[in-house]
DNA sequence: ATGCATGAGCC
DNA sequence: GCTCATGCATA
């Protein structure tokens, strides 16, 4: 027990075998004696999974699954920003399966199915409160989450199905020309000056590892006074400043409440109006601008037009089921005990980017995967590059009343558990 | 809300 | 093997 081994290592199932966690790997993790465990049993029942979870409102989350995202290619590289790296020759060419020719590798194609009757694992006890007359378009919450969903025959899930509109060929960016928005902008400027993106010729970010400079916080000094800016944001479809984000996630937020919608909710909608379907992780962190600068370029402009949609609620009945979880099955979440995880800090603090040999060392010295440790550092890695480093908080226009303290002098908590209440 | 994980694309 | 986008599972 107590082990990070898997509850017979079935978890592996379909296409995880390329990692070699289960093929190779059987044999070496002894490692879970007291270092990590992986909590829970895991549950090998595709069909059994999923919906058990939810305490409050996650339930949607169980019906997002990773097959979806993966069928729809052009939704990852976002076609509309230039992005760094992201294939750049590649069209936005909606649907065709054998148009993704050009691959060169690695490219599975989960056998999707169509439509999922029970897949909508949906969403919430919608609080009768929060729940105006706005049954907007985007993601009906009428019925209960246990419950069957509608006969809905709406089939947008195959790549070829789709386009519901011609809105998914044809973004609103500039497409391929405005392709320099991308990576380079990561690096938020300081509050007062605009950033111009200056493409790094190089992966070196200007800043190794402190925090991305994030925009001032709507706190200001004092009082409730929200004059910061002049201008008026969230209303470009092309590249926003670091600001502009911020202003637009909180104001999402907002309406995204006041219309009764869960992040789930959104994820969801955000599938039925484009194609592609985010997870509320997703929509979490947008709104928590933990995203890196270039993934919320990305993403803003398709919540934008949800907005616009939930908001006209235009009563076009637009549910739809996505498609369902393949066979494919994860490994389970090791759970690193907490004096491990500091000692992974302190080497993080050291060297960021540690050698193959090192990661091999340190899990062999805190008994862990190799697979793991390397996971961490990536992550721990990818959390230093978003936009809002942890620790500081977003208020929302309730908290205008902060403390008295003028232009902040305290230490904000490190990390904030009050919500605007439901979600 | 977040920690760990997966996978595409790249080098 | 890394980065980056994304999400399942969990706290």
């Amino acid at each position: 027990m107590a082990t990070a081994r898997d509850g017979g290592g079935e978890w592996q199932a379909a296409a995880s075998a390329r990692r070699g966690w289960a093929e190779g790997g059987a044999g070496r993790h002894a490692a879970g004696s007291a270092a990590a465990v992986t909590s829970g049993a895991y549950r090998g029942d595709p069909s059994s999974v999923k919906m058990v979870q939810s305490d409050f409102m996650q339930g949607a989350m169980a019906a997002s699954n990773s097959g979806v995202s993966q069928a729809l290619p052009h939704a990852a590289s976002s076609p509309w920003s230039g992005s760094a790296r992201a294939a750049p020759s590649s069209p936005p060419q909606p649907p065709s399966p054998p148009g993704r020719a050009p691959d060169r590798h690695k490219r599975r194609r989960p056998g999707l199915t169509p439509a999922t009757p029970g897949g909508w694992g949906a969403s919430h006890p919608l609080p009768p409160a929060a729940r105006p007359a706005h049954p907007a378009a985007a993601a009906p919450p009428v019925h209960g989450r246990g419950q069957q969903p509608p006969p809905q025959s709406l089939l947008y899930s195959q790549p070829g199905g789709l386009t519901v509109n011609g809105m998914l060929s044809a973004p609103p960016g500039p497409g391929g020309g405005g392709g320099e928005a991308g990576a380079g902008a990561r690096g938020l400027s300081a509050p007062g000056h605009h950033h111009h993106h200056h493409h790094h010729a190089h992966p070196h970010p200007p800043h190794p590892h402190h925090a991305q400079g994030p925009p001032h916080h709507g706190g200001g000094g004092g009082g409730a006074g929200p004059g910061l800016n002049s201008h008026d944001p969230h209303s470009d479809e092309d590249t926003p400043t670091s600001d502009d984000l911020e202003q637009f996630a909180k104001q999402f937020k907002q309406r995204r409440i006041k219309l009764g919608f869960t992040q789930a909710d959104v994820g969801l909608a955000l599938g039925t109006l484009y194609g592609n379907v985010f997870s509320q992780t997703t929509i979490c962190r947008f709104e928590a601008l933990q995203l890196s600068f270039k993934n919320m370029c990305k993403l803003k402009p398709l919540l934008n037009k949800w907005l616009e949609e939930a908001d006209s609620s235009t009563g076009s009945p637009t549910s739809i089921d996505k498609i369902a979880a393949q066979g494919r099955k994860r490994k389970k979440r090791t759970s690193i005990e907490v004096s491990v995880k500091g000692a992974l800090e302190s080497h993080f603090l050291k060297c960021p980017k540690p050698s193959a040999q090192e990661i091999t060392n340190l899990a062999d010295s805190l008994q862990l995967e190799k697979e793991v440790v390397r996971v961490w550092f990536c992550n721990r890695r990818q959390k230093e590059k978003r936009m809002t480093p942890p620790g500081i908080q977003q208020q929302t226009p309730d908290d205008v009343y902060s403390q008295v303290g003028t232009v902040s002098a305290d230490t904000p908590p490190p990390h904030h558990g009050l919500q605007t209440s439901v979600q």
